[in-house]
DNA sequence: AGCACGCCGACT
DNA sequence: GTCGGCGTGCTC
């Protein structure tokens, strides 16, 4: 075995294969694939995964692996082979894949650098560039005016040559530890030593005379009070030593968490756990969706699922939508399993999510909790894999690989033979349909563990309101109650639901909206520098003080931001205290935690945000939850803006009164009558899902058949017309014309940006084996069209939006 | 993708 | 001749 097969970090469709290298002699014992490697290709160095080993290869003139990166694979077989089907199935490269599972720190960059190789003189110009050194940085010529030419004048006449580097963007935290260096007797001898007046220095003595032990520079500078220069001082002197030590970085401090012991389970919890636990038993592969309503524990039987595989020196991944949004999720597994608990999201730093990925790798910890790609844990042994909020949305990549957890997380159970078990108390009618079918199994969990009824949610149509005088965005039912509620001491959760409004900018006079000028979307506008931004390309332009079109000075920015409705609530209810939850005020890291704490401190009445609110959080003082436009996201071009709507409402009032006090929920909308809106108020998930299932039904929509979304992109506003139209074509003429529908070119809901006009073509089927390998020719098709006039074809394979 | 190489037209 | 621009073909 001497030769690898290995997928270079190439990002081109005629690289995605393998390439075959020499294990030079020093490797030949040490390489095992799903190590990291870097290889020759051309005239580069580049990195690429060893996928395979052999003693043969069709190639006769292989080059020679140049070194092998990893002691322990990255990747294990098992991921190896998932990443190759998690490629083929999204129609991603095989690399990009591979990529996607590591953390990010593992992907290396390149650089490039020029090496000196005479001592003569160089062309002048260069000479002066390379001031007396032997390497420079590429870079620095390129920022040079020097033509290119000339070196490549030098290069051809090797007085220089180019040297291509990969560099690695691991960075290691090392902590600092001070010790004695000498026996405790000794250090006490030369106590008397020291001068007189070097009091600080006895101190730092005294300090090691009592505790021996190594201890870290920061503690003990905090603990003797004293600063870096004395133990410096002391270090020369040959009395202590220092070293480094490699530290994981500890985003969550394990004693800050309280233990917490198994509850008792109700009859419903179970009933709900048996079977999965009995899956566990088996070592079977099922899925299991708990179908449960807010407050019915289903993290409860979570955890105990997970004890029960740990007992079985098992591992179990559970994935949660965005964890540092429920910081109690996490408290609730560290509390559980301690430090045999991972955490992986996104608010964690670059170095974090290494260290905490090194914890699975090495198998100190055995429980992950984490984002969607913890979907790829590299567990060996996993007994049981759990999505939680398994309707939300974040489970869907929307960049390449466009996976969706979930599938991944099936696949891996069949891999382990273990359960996957989904939680929803509104789960995707996808998952629904086929707990229906039997396809998966179906716990339902329709009790609260507190025996609670839910809150009552009462409907206030915003029509009536309007024409009985009330122009602000509370109606009078809602003012009342908040107000009551205040007065009782109690809480409040306001859910202003901003998904379609944003702050645009208009002019009052002549209606002119200030757009972006390389998209077809309305700029943004920030209160914070009074910027106005694109969110597509990130174009930003000052607000204008008058109206470019008419020059009128009532240009506006419009849209009900979280920053108005605060406004107008103060002007309302003046002694109010609003803490803001958005985009803008979360921004900083931990500020998420900071503003929630300070809500469960009771440090103000109202709790204002977006959607990000109304997940997870549980504090028992609230007893209002207000929404104040439960509509807004209802008239999108989304088929499934009728289920995101009950998703949301159902969620945000599971907010209401979790603990003793009871609870109340105020809907406000102009489409009352709407379905969506009525069941998701008298929490009829079950009359909900035949309604939608009935419209899905009849506008052939998923779960009736499956989608995929080819978008085309290009600088010409026709010729993107053009080519989707020839991909409708080629399609419509290869598919099950019964079963499958091609329907395009269809304008994209933002139909141009960055300059690039964007046309789709989506394709319901049913049955349709060999859709892959059709879009793969209409790629390959128009790979010349792609690179010659900057075409850009994307396929999602079941799109969750369809822009 | 990203690099080398080769051809071509424009420029001093 | 020198420079830059662009098209082509290759990477084990």
């Amino acid at each position: 075995m001497n030769i690898a097969s290995v997928i270079v970090d190439v990002q081109a469709k005629s690289i995605n294969q393998t390439f075959d290298y020499l294990i030079p002699e020093r490797y030949v014992d040490i390489l095992t694939t799903g190590m990291r490697v870097i290889v020759p290709f051309g005239p580069r160095k580049i990195t690429g995964f060893v996928v395979g080993l052999k003693d043969n290869s069709e190639f006769d003139k292989l080059k020679e692996i140049i070194e092998v990166l990893d002691i322990e694979p990255v990747l294990t077989e098992e991921l190896l082979e998932l990443g190759k089907w998690v490629a083929d199935d999204t129609l991603t490269m095989y690399i990009t894949a591979y990529q996607a599972m590591l953390p990010q720190v593992l992907k290396a960059q390149y650089k490039k650098e020029l090496v000196r190789n005479t001592d003569e003189r160089l062309p002048e110009d260069l000479e002066f560039l390379f001031a007396g050194r032997d390497y420079i940085s590429f870079e620095e010529f390129e920022q040079s005016s020097i033509p290119y030419s000339k070196l490549q004048k030098a290069i051809q006449e090797t007085a220089i040559s180019i040297n291509y580097l990969v560099k690695s963007k691991i960075t290691k935290k090392y902590v600092t530890f001070v010790e004695p260096n000498k026996e405790i007797y000794l250090i006490e001898e030369s106590l008397m030593d020291l001068p007189q007046n070097a009091t600080k220095q006895r101190e730092l003595l005294g300090y090691f005379i009592k505790h021996p032990n190594p201890i870290e520079q920061g503690k003990l500078l905090k603990l003797t009070n004293t600063t870096r220069s004395t133990i410096k001082t002391l270090i020369e002197k040959g009395l202590l030593r220092e070293y480094k030590q490699e530290v994981y970085r500890n985003p969550y401090d394990e004693n800050a968490f309280e233990r917490t012991y198994p509850l008792t389970l109700t009859e419903q919890q179970e009933r709900a756990i048996l079977p999965i636990k009995e899956k566990i038993e088996k070592q079977e592969h099922d899925v299991f969706l708990v179908h449960g309503v807010t407050g019915s524990g289903k993290t409860e039987i979570y955890l105990q699922a997970i004890q029960e595989v740990l007992e079985k020196g098992k591992e179990a991944i559970v994935l949660v939508p965005e964890i540092s949004l429920t910081p109690q999720m996490v408290k609730r597994f560290k509390g559980r399993f301690g430090d045999k608990v991972a955490v992986m999201h996104s608010a964690l730093s670059n170095g974090e999510k290494y260290d905490e990925w090194r914890k699975i790798q090495s198998k100190e910890v055995s429980v992950v909790v984490g984002a969607r790609s913890a979907i790829f844990a590299p567990f060996e042994n996993i007994g049981i894999i759990i999505i939680d909020e398994e309707h939300e949305t974040t489970y869907k990549q929307e960049d390449q690989p466009r996976y969706h957890a979930r599938d991944v997380a099936i696949k891996r159970g069949q891999y382990h033979q273990c359960p996957v078990v989904l939680g929803s108390a509104t789960p995707t009618l996808e998952s629904f349909a086929r707990a229906q079918k039997g396809v998966y199994t179906l716990a339902t969990l329709d009790k609260r563990t507190n025996e609670k009824e839910m809150p009552e949610v009462s409907i206030v149509d915003m029509r009536e309101e309007l024409h009985s005088g009330n122009r602000s965005m509370f109606s009078q039912v809602l003012k009342e109650s908040i107000e009551q509620t205040i007065a009782r001491g109690e809480q409040i959760v306001l859910l202003l639901n901003r998904r379609g409004y944003s702050t645009f900018v208009m002019c009052r006079d002549c209606g002119h909206v200030k757009e972006c000028p390389h998209c077809d979307i309305a700029l943004t506008y920030h209160k914070r520098n009074n910027q106005l931004k694109c969110h597509y390309c990130s174009y930003e332009e000052p607000m204008p003080n008058v109206c470019p079109e008419c020059s009128s000075d009532s240009i506006r920015y419009f849209g009900t931001g979280t920053q108005r409705v605060e406004e107008s609530l103060s002007q309302l209810m003046p002694h109010v205290r609003v803490i803001r939850m958005d985009v803008d005020t979360t921004r900083k890291k931990g500020a998420h935690e900071k503003l929630l704490k300070q809500f469960a401190n009771k440090e103000a009445d109202i709790l204002l945000g977006t959607q990000m609110i109304a997940k997870g959080l549980d504090f028992g003082n609230v007893t209002l939850v207000g929404v104040l436009t439960a509509d807004s996201m209802l008239h999108l071009p989304d088929f499934r803006s009728s289920e995101k709507t009950f998703q949301l409402l159902t969620q945000v009032s599971g907010r209401a009164g979790r603990h003793e006090l009871p609870g109340q929920v105020i809907i406000q909308t102009y489409t009352p009558e709407h379905y969506s809106i009525q069941l998701s108020s008298q929490y009829d998930y079950k009359q909900f899902f035949l309604q939608e299932m009935h419209i899905r039904r009849k506008f052939r929509y998923p779960p009736y058949v499956f989608l995929a979304l080819i978008t085309v992109s290009h600088p010409n506003h026709v010729r993107a017309i053009q080519f989707t139209q020839r991909i409708v074509h080629y399609l419509s003429k290869v598919v099950q014309e019964e079963t499958t529908t091609v329907l395009g070119p269809t304008p994209s809901p933002v139909t141009r940006v960055k300059d690039r006009y964007r046309y789709q073509c989506m394709i319901k089927y049913k049955n349709e084996p060999d859709l892959r390998r059709n879009i793969k020719k209409i790629i390959n098709l128009y790979e010349e069209e792609m690179r010659k006039e900057n075409l850009l074809i994307t396929v999602d394979m079941q799109p969750y939006h369809l822009m």
